[in-house]
DNA sequence: CCCCGTAACTACGACCTTGTGACTCTGCGG
DNA sequence: CCGCAGAGTCACAAGGTCGTAGTTACGGGG
């Protein structure tokens, strides 16, 4: 697996309280809310349905009515797009729903070099690719596997394309990007 | 679909050729579907949707209106219960119709050997553990993996507890007919 | 030989899950 | 005080599942 080590502090992992490079408000951290639409994928509404469906809300701010924001952490996007992933890969949202509780628990973890793995119920991080064929010769029914490497080099890239496209005047990753895609 | 009440090459050819041991009708070949449901271990409304959904028609003879009767091969009882883990595992069904089309055009290899991987839009057959570590590395997306061998292997059980358990006296039309080996 | 019960199939519609579109509402910055 | 981005609401649609009622064929009892 390519354990490319992608730039340690680039993509702002503000989980902690980091403050935006201007010094700005605390609300000038994390991710929008439409930003987090381009990034993955996703369209806003799915987004939204997600967050108040309970799949995944984000982590930094809920929203409290019209007219607040929600603000979602790093890890969120890296959950985010492991959903996406699994939908994509034809796998139901119930399952997703299973796989995400997991996934939040074993954030910390090294991701980028192991492999989400699903077998009915049960849901765990493979390392190696040996974990992998056992798991295959013990499974009984299908194993869902997601790569994370890929996945976070994908969402990387993604995060890059956001702050190089939009020019604002002095926010980055506050700034609400409008890009018309599907 | 095909009219076809009762053809000329009615008598329908079976794959494991073999009528009944008591020379019975026509009918006695092959399993019906409250059958089917049984040994699959699904609702006969399921089975009914994905017949008329073009899912999976039953290959030895499709239904032809009200009070006719569907029967269904040993092999697609092994689709059927390819779509059944699928489903179990969380994959919807868009996708597990994907995976049957390909699976379908290759029954008549090993199966019991072989696990059935999705990737995306892609289906294929992996024979050996170094297959899927390969497809794992490669891939990008999902996989989606069924071992078929254990699902090969229930199968076989649960057609051999249909036989075990007889139910009326001389339900002719319940009764499935000689367990095939291949 | 006919009538009736039952197995198995078809038809039809309710209902759930996932979203989507079209608006409306509201807090915040200018 | 106004405008706007983004949250909230509501109606609705597609894809499936499920329950139930209506049909049809077949076989046994009168």
């Amino acid at each position: 697996m390519p354990g490319t080590p992608v730039g340690p502090d680039f993509p702002p992992r503000i989980e902690q309280g980091v403050l935006s490079p201007d010094g700005d408000e605390w609300r000038d951290v994390g991710y929008s809310g439409p930003s987090v639409c381009s990034v993955v994928g996703i369209s806003y509404r799915q987004l939204d349905y997600w967050a108040r469906t309970d799949l995944l809300r984000p982590s930094l701010t809920d929203a409290a009515g019209s007219g607040t924001q929600r603000r979602y952490s790093y890890r969120d996007l890296v959950a985010l797009k492991v959903i996406k992933s699994l939908l994509d890969g034809g796998v139901s949202l119930q399952t997703a729903r299973k796989a995400i509780d997991y996934l939040r628990d074993h954030l910390g973890e090294d991701l980028a070099s192991a492999s989400l793995v699903i077998e009915g119920a049960n849901t765990v991080l493979a390392h190696t690719g040996d974990d992998i064929v056992d798991l295959v010769r013990r499974g009984q029914g299908v194993l869902n596997i997601v790569p994370l490497g890929g996945l976070v080099e994908s969402l990387e890239a993604s995060i890059h394309d956001l702050y190089a496209e939009p020019l604002g005047p002095k926010d980055g990753a506050a700034h609400p990007v409008r890009r018309p895609q599907d």
